[in-house]
DNA sequence: ATACTGACCGACCGGACGGTCAGTAATTGA
DNA sequence: TCAATTACTGACCGTCCGGTCGGTCAGTAT
């Protein structure tokens, strides 16, 4: 069988197969399904339209290929938001500035996951949900119910929003990146470690049981 | 022979312009334009595609139009959006509470206008951001600024951040709301006014000096 | 040599696309 | 009342769409 160079992911996958994969990445992510034609990916692969259809029955074929494998990719970014070791507030911390960190860094997967997300069929938004965020939303609360067993939480505060909290902004911020520039909002961003030190700041000092040593905040 | 889409806002406007109108947004706001046909409007609308063309130069023209609309109706309910006279936490509770309400309530409009803004074109996502997104965010901000300028505000937290966060938390509720049948997500999901009451709690805990008396929260 | 395979291509198909145009019905104003 | 204007339609155009088809070519096992 075909030599085994050392492909993106997978074992047997030619070049071209990769290239048009990559393409499909780039331009599904940026124009969404209806605003990619196959002509194009062909184009930005570099290969021609019938080679496409060799190595995949269809336009939604493709798509879907691409989409399980972003999910793929993002619930191995999942596995990377370890709920860590330190103190309850140094762990909600650490976990934020990596959750954004990884939105960026995967700028185009997430991208093309949020729209399907967002704007989907309903079943395959169910498998995004069952697949990603349910992953990522588990995790964080994990962290959350172990410091409210701990007695760290304010009483009455609700895991799952908290939870929604931190995400939520996180998302937005990535999602408003573009936006900077134009006034007026340029006058309020801040980078991105400032941003979530800072929000981290509000969110920890709103959550947490105020204690007389260790604060989290400030 | 003069087109009457120069008032895109109101007069003279005939039955099928406005049933043309309802229908492109309605299937815009669904399926995006790439995934719009001008047969599929005529169509919604009852009327034919040659219709569309009478009222509207082109497939462009019209989602421009719409796109105008629903600016100016975005605009309007930033009127609505009052600073508020209470104290300061109640006029942020309130901001926050309303707000979330006009996104429900605006639905269509609403992910019509967010696609523009994180997809869009860079031309048109200035228009968007100078003309609906940036008045929510500088009116959200002038409260703000009044309760830093107050001393209501812990020292050192920039308007900016707290403005983002309160519109990124109110955004990713509504962006979600689709999820929240599927599992994971059920169980943590509340409901609307449940849920901005809680997070304002949190929120005003970690943005606000702790007070002696009449604390923000609880 | 033979037979077979997967990678790849150019040409082509039916249909849907955005858009045009000549012509008909309805409305209006003098 | 009647011409002018507007609202609207069906038939049509060139183009691009997703998808198919016949065929080429390099490698490889027999």
């Amino acid at each position: 069988m075909m030599n085994s160079q050392d492909a993106a992911s997978a074992g047997s996958r030619s070049a071209g197969e990769s290239a048009i994969l990559d393409a499909a990445v780039r331009l599904f992510s940026r124009h969404g399904y209806d605003g990619v034609s196959m002509r194009s990916v062909a184009l930005e692969a570099g290969v021609s339209k019938s080679n496409i259809y060799h190595h995949f029955q269809s336009k939604e074929a493709l798509y879907l290929a691409i989409m399980q494998a972003s999910a793929e990719q993002l619930a191995a970014m999942v596995d990377q938001l370890a709920e860590g070791k330190g103190a309850f507030d140094r762990r909600l911390r650490e976990f934020a500035r990596i959750h954004l960190a990884h939105l960026f860094d995967n700028a185009m997967t997430v991208r093309l996951v949020l729209r399907e997300l967002f704007e989907g069929e309903a079943k395959w938004r169910r498998i995004m949900v069952e697949q990603v965020v349910g992953g990522i939303f588990e995790r964080l609360i994990g962290i959350f119910e172990k410091g409210q067993a701990s007695g760290l939480l304010r009483p009455g505060l609700d895991p799952g929003t908290c939870a929604l909290l931190i995400l939520g902004v996180d998302l937005f911020y990535f999602q408003t990146e573009d936006m900077q520039h134009y006034p007026p909002l340029d006058k309020y961003r801040s980078d991105r470690e400032t941003f979530s030190d800072d929000m981290m700041d509000i969110l920890l000092n709103g959550m947490l049981l105020p204690e007389p040593q260790a604060g989290g905040a400030s």
